[in-house]
DNA sequence: ATCACAATACTTTTT
DNA sequence: GTATTGTGAT
């Protein structure tokens, strides 16, 4: 089993019990000790899978470590990985907390509230307390309470020692009470009832020193407080407890999490060990010194040595492009020649991006190419509207008394039932003091008597009509499989009559619901609550398909704790890499940097790193200046187009002599009607060509049928002689 | 009172 | 490009 480990690795695997801390660069094999050391637990020591729990980031990567586990043990123990207790601290304390439900201010149906559930929540709650929505912004009250939650600060705590704290105390006042009477929880709840429910009770704590002998967490560094709180809460006594990871990779600090936990934790457990794995296996050397340039820039660090023995590898490439869609096409065009080339297959190439809007340039300019991509991340797939809807009519099944749900659903298809009802209809909630979802029920089955203070004829006779399916919903969760359920409320509802217009739109917003529907197929066995959870705990970063060969495109955190053989990072313009809101803040300036750090180390073979002269910022197009950080890559690793290893002066310089025509432009080489050869794309003719800065680029209408826009410098076009 | 369309202000990164 | 808000028509 440890035959692939070379003796650092195996020396942290093998590692007696008792907390240990590894601390290793990139590309160092954290991940790999970690799963090792579970199966070595299991097989090796003879521990049982069942008293072992593992954290990890993502739901993907705690599959991934459940299937490299499997493996690992297939040949010793059979059955597998079954039984052991893997996954992300948020699922893990949500699962606690449905057991113990009983002890929290909410029942066991609770729903996990995300974060456009969290906005709008917010939203109602500053503007029943009557602030300005345009003063007091939702994000910033919501990041706010976010952040006291998840340093386990609940609302009584909050210290309200400035007038915008004292606003926040009270809207979080009010939106942690809202939460609780829509029986909802959000995120940090999780975490923060997770280690409110240990603290207080006893023999909960009891219950699970006695369950887990082993606990073992990765990406440690991206823990926040109520985390590793709930890490420490969760210790057995045998205080065995191993965790791995890297302050140089730590991107999450905006949302709590904090790498002095890696100093906390030494502090906690003195006699832990620490084990530091200094090679790398991932990268070439040149990549390696790329990283290095980037991160030994952060003030009070020691520096840290990469080293391979990977060999040099080639040089990293810049390029500047003259706009997001030129970005695109340069990306493009370079994946097909390194893998017509045999340097990589297209599935082995990442396109990786500050923020998700960047990815539209990039997706428009593969389907124009009609090649095909992977996306991971942002809302694909659970943030579109008409998927929102159905979930939200399912949450309304599950927790009638989620009312940003039922807000969502009460009008939606249009039934009549617009603002005015939908006061009354809370009033008559208020003063009854039960759920609106309970009002409905009421009316539609007929008890219409306690409401009629509040609702007049029309109005009652609306809501009537929506509480009579009501019911029947309730009734067809016990009796109906998911989809049958699903097949049900849009049947009732008269869904697809309501989205599928005919429209090319409208179809493909019945595809999703189609597809969200398919999804549920696969959910047959676990009932509507687990299927929910699944779908706010599980975002679009784990639909990930591995079997496509196709280029993967990523925003840099998603990117974290993967590797592949081309990576391209674009946007790298100020204002983007490091991103315009960090400007102002070293801490977050310092973020940024260690953002890029992780980027570039996801590369094995090459590295691209890409900017654009104009970009698209909510319509209205802008220049942009190159990112600050590549001045501090070592110019003789570096080669492409542009300015590599300069000082920002020179870069200046450089730019302006090119831009400002001092610089005699490049000649066109090739007019319309010339014959041509791509190595990847075989012959063509030359629809067009024009010069760009000092560019060419040409439209070659290839035999195969392809239109293909190219940049001369790099297309390695050959003019045919026939 | 409700609906459809137009104008308006925001978009970092994610469990 | 998009969610939320505003306005006028029905």
């Amino acid at each position: 089993m440890l035959d692939h480990l070379n003796h650092q690795q195996e020396e942290a695997v093998t590692t007696p019990e008792g907390p240990t801390l590894v601390l290793a660069g990139p590309g160092s094999g954290k991940t790999r000790v970690l799963t090792h050391r579970i199966a070595y637990m299991a097989a090796e020591r003879g521990a049982n899978l069942q008293s072992i729990m593992a954290v990890t980031f993502t739901n993907k990567a705690a599959r991934e470590m459940q299937s490299r586990v499997r493996d690992l043990l297939a040949p010793t123990v059979p059955g597998g990985a079954r039984g052991l207790d893997l996954g992300t601290f948020h699922a893990l304390a949500a699962r606690m907390l449905r057991r113990h439900a009983d002890r929290l201010p909410v029942t066991r149906e609770f729903v996990i509230f995300d974060d456009s559930d969290q906005r709008s929540l917010v939203r109602d709650c500053i503007k029943e307390l009557n602030f300005d929505p345009k003063q007091v912004q939702p994000g910033r009250v919501l990041g706010t309470i976010s952040s006291a939650k998840s340093e386990l600060i609940d609302w009584k705590d909050f210290s309200a020692n400035t007038y915008f704290a004292e606003i926040v105390h009270r809207i979080y006042e009010r939106y942690q009470l809202r939460l609780q009477a829509n029986n909802g929880v959000d995120f940090d709840d999780l975490l923060m009832y997770s280690v409110q429910l240990l603290e207080a009770h006893d023999d909960v704590r009891a219950q699970y020193h006695h369950r887990y002998n082993h606990v073992l967490v990765d990406e440690f560094q991206d823990t926040n407080t109520a985390q590793y709180a709930l890490l420490r809460l969760l210790t057995p006594p045998s205080r065995d407890v191993f965790v791995v990871g890297d302050a140089d990779q730590s991107i999450y600090r905006w949302r709590g999490a904090d790498y002095r936990n890696v100093q906390r934790f030494q502090k906690d457990y003195p006699e832990a060990r620490v084990i530091l794995l200094e090679q790398n296996y991932r990268s070439t050397q040149t990549i390696l010194d790329a990283a290095m340039s980037i991160i030994n820039r952060l003030p009070n660090r020691h520096v840290k040595k990469l080293f391979t023995d990977r060999g040099k590898g080639t040089s990293i490439e810049l390029h500047e492009a003259y706009d997001e869609g030129d970005e695109a096409r340069f990306v493009i065009d370079t994946i097909a020649i390194l893998t017509h080339a045999g340097e990589a297959e297209p599935g082995e190439c990442a396109v990786m991006y500050r923020t998700n809007a960047q990815s539209r340039a990039v997706e428009e300019a593969f389907l124009r190419a009609g090649l095909p991509y992977r996306l991971v991340g942002a809302q694909r797939f659970y943030g579109r509207r008409e998927v929102k809807d159905i979930v939200a009519y399912l949450r309304l099944v599950q927790n009638p008394d989620d009312r940003i749900s039922l807000l969502r659903v009460l009008n939606t298809p249009s039934r009549g039932i617009g603002a005015k009802t939908v006061e009354s209809l809370m009033q008559a909630a208020d003063r009854t003091g039960v759920s609106p979802g309970q009002v409905l029920k009421d009316l539609g089955q007929g008890i219409s008597a306690p409401y009629d203070a509040d609702l007049d004829r029309r109005a009652a006779s609306a809501l009537t009509d929506f509480g009579r399916l009501l019911p029947g919903w309730l009734e067809a969760r016990q009796a109906l499989s998911l989809s049958d359920l699903i097949d049900r409320i849009i049947r009732d509802i008269g869904y697809r009559e309501y989205i599928d217009d005919g429209s090319e739109e409208g179809t493909e917003r019945w595809d999703n619901v189609v597809e969200l529907r398919r999804v549920a197929e696969e959910f047959q066995k676990v009932d509507l609550g687990a299927f929910l959870e699944q779908i706010a705990l599980v975002s679009d970063q784990d639909t990930l398909t591995d079997d496509l060969n196709a280029p993967i495109l990523l925003t840099l955190h998603a990117a974290k704790g993967l590797e592949f053989r081309v990576v391209f990072i674009i946007g790298l313009d100020d204002g983007m890499i490091p991103h315009q809101r960090s400007f102002d803040d070293p801490e977050a300036m310092a973020e940024e940097r260690r953002l890029f750090y992780v980027g570039i180390t996801r590369a094995m073979d090459r590295l691209y790193l890409v900017r654009s002269f104009r970009r698209r910022i909510y319509g209205a197009s802008s220049m942009s200046e190159p990112s600050r950080f590549l001045s501090d890559l070592p110019a003789d690793i570096m080669s492409g187009d542009w300015l590599g290893g300069q000082t920002a002066e020179q870069a200046t310089y450089t730019r302006q002599t090119s831009w400002e025509s001092t610089a005699p432009p490049r000649q066109a080489r090739y007019t319309a009607g010339m014959r041509v050869i791509h190595p990847t794309f075989g012959e063509g003719i030359v629809m067009e060509s024009k010069m760009d800065r000092d560019d060419e680029e040409v439209v070659v209408a290839f035999e195969s049928g392809d239109v293909k826009h190219l940049l001369a410098s790099l297309a390695n076009l050959e003019t045919a002689t026939d």
